[in-house]
DNA sequence: AATATTGTTCAGCA
DNA sequence: GTGCTGAACAATAT
């Protein structure tokens, strides 16, 4: 379920409230979450440092620490942070608990295991390596990038949405989102589409992030003209209160409003 | 009790 | 080689 929004909204939270403080231990108490270390290099790695800096690309969030390494946060499908004072408010999940001098934890949760943690060098370096995409809110990002990244895709443009290997941060939900603004129908080919539809895609993606993440990523608040919360059975369409769809695109479950989005 | 869910990786196929 | 699709993965809800 963390999507770029999402992320957004953990980097801020970490951004407000675990940063310049100085990291007591580290607690793992799963190492299934762990990629490429192990609990004690881990441990080692963080003990006596303080994060100075959060950051994000796509989905992953990236800690930076006073020695100018990082600590790379993915979140799979369930996971997310909490900060609270020791002993208290610990969340079902915890994987992984940073704590800190000052008696506050930094807790990793991820129910279904399926996030991952790991100590890197350099964040430029990091993604360059797993050749992410550029991130969809990067205002170096153009649309004229964006055209380059897709041309010549011959998959669904919701599959290549998701592809974080061609743009970063967009996952099954939100494909869905931009599909239904701009009334596209879920098997849509990017071979179908001309220059100026995928300049419109473009647009709607960064606006439909941009709100999101200044509205917040509680579904009540989020404007009712958004899929999103509309997504699941025996739901309405936001816009002509026709049923909503789901069908399969590549893989993944696709909601979407058949008359809305026509072919 | 199967099945769906979610993001990423990887096997297999065109 | 390349790019795309579908299965696998974990744990839970329905």
């Amino acid at each position: 379920m963390p999507e770029l929004p999402d992320v957004e909204a953990f980097r801020k939270y970490i951004q407000s409230t675990a940063l310049h403080k100085t990291i007591r231990d580290v607690k793992v108490f799963d190492t299934a979450v762990l990629k490429n270390t192990g609990p004690s290099v881990l441990a080692g790695g963080l003990k006596g440092r303080s994060f100075e800096q959060a950051e994000r690309h796509g989905k992953y969030c990236l800690l930076a620490l006073d020695n100018s390494k990082y600590l790379v946060l993915h979140f799979g499908m369930t996971g997310f942070v909490k900060y609270y004072k020791t002993g208290t408010q610990a969340p079902n999940h915890v994987r992984v608990a940073i704590e800190f001098e000052n008696d506050y934890v930094l807790a990793y949760d991820s129910q279904r295991k399926l996030g991952e943690i790991q100590l890197i060098d350099d964040a430029t370096r990091f993604i360059e390596s797993w050749k992410l995409g550029p991130d969809v809110m990067n205002p170096d990002f153009s649309d004229k990038d964006f055209l380059k990244a897709l041309s010549g895709r011959r998959g669904t443009l919701k599959s290549t949405l998701m592809n974080q290997k061609i743009i970063s941060g967009i996952g099954n939900v939100y494909s869905d989102e931009i599909m239904f603004q701009e009334r596209l129908h879920p098997n849509t080919k990017v071979a179908d589409l001309d220059d100026e539809q995928l300049g419109l895609v473009f647009k709607t993606m960064q606006r439909i992030f941009a709100q999101v993440i200044e509205t917040g990523i509680e579904p009540q608040n989020m404007p009712d003209s958004l899929l999103t919360h509309h997504r699941g059975r025996d739901m309405k369409c936001p816009s002509c209160q026709g049923a909503i769809e789901k069908i399969k695109v590549a893989g993944r479950s696709a909601y979407f409003c058949p008359s809305c989005q026509a072919h």
